[in-house]
DNA sequence: ATCAAAAATGATACAACGTATCATTTAAGT
DNA sequence: ACTTAAATGATACGTTGTATCATTTTTGAT
């Protein structure tokens, strides 16, 4: 299993930066900054908890409905996700890697918030999907999230 | 596949009636209005939407408060799922069956909160715990959620 | 540089879901 | 009847999120 490069920071800011130039629309400070709060943080964060890190580490408490946009228009880009099981948001692991990745599935931690972006094997997703078929139901989107405890979190 | 006969809100609290009658605990008045309340919609219905139908249909308000620790106590006795996904309400599918069943795995169609109650088969879990597994994460619960699209919901 | 339009951000109010705490009512057991 | 425990009510608050309108900042053309 080809494990992923952990993003630092900063080249994650900087692979951010020319993506959106190129698509034309702009990295500002405050999504910059929003962006960085949650690449340093590891972790899903929610938006209160983003204007948290602003007062914080910034010294301006940037107000929620500004996160909120800020975090849409990040996810726009593909440069965050948006996790509805846990109501937060976490920066895309695959920010450094240019190709379009498949649609995630998410393995959050309820402990700790961590969350490992994975992708499931073709031939799983079909099972999963036929089995919802089978109910007469269609998966809303093949991006799934599920509910986990994390290496560090188990005792 | 065994298509399960569905069940109708009597004979529903009836059998839930008496499985608290077994385990020593009591299904009061409002107890049993809410249950029907869940049973009769035939979908998930969140805290709220609960106090709603106890005014709509019984004429009294039932405090928001009550209704959370009535669902809290309905979930104990597995007479109803709390479904995290959707924050909603629904009464379990198998109210009429002894046995003790699976773990259950949820299809919620995010337009009109029908839900379906399924079993995914035994090896689908294993290769999707596997997965898991790979990441050095662990599922918190095998009873899972999906958002779906049911059939009348499709276009 | 100036001005107008568009984009981004701020302020405020509110909605939905949920919990914490304490008071009151109801049922159970003696 | 009395005491205790269980169930319900009232109130306040916390978190996530949206709707709406005002203000600021950028952009682009003149
Ligand atoms: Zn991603
Ligand atoms: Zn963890
Ligand atoms: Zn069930
Ligand atoms: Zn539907």
């Amino acid at each position: 299993m080809a494990a992923h490069k952990a993003q630092t920071t900063l080249s994650a800011l900087k692979q951010a930066e020319s993506r959106c130039n190129t698509r034309g629309t702009r990295l500002t400070e405050k999504r910059r900054q929003v962006l960085t709060g949650l690449l340093d943080s590891k972790k899903a964060l929610s938006a209160y908890e983003l204007t948290d890190y602003c007062r914080d580490h910034l010294g301006y408490q940037l107000p929620a409905m500004s996160v909120y946009r800020i975090l849409e228009f990040l996810e726009g880009e593909s440069l965050v996700h948006r996790l509805d099981l846990a109501k937060k948001y976490v920066a895309c692991s695959h920010i450094l890697c240019d190709h379009e990745h498949d649609l995630p599935q998410f393995l959050i931690c309820k402990e700790c918030y961590r969350v490992q972006e994975i992708s499931i094997k073709r031939n799983l997703m079909q099972s999963l999907n036929r089995s919802v078929e089978e109910a007469d139901f269609k998966l809303a989107s093949q991006q799934l999230e599920f509910d986990c405890v994390c290496s560090d979190c188990y005792e």
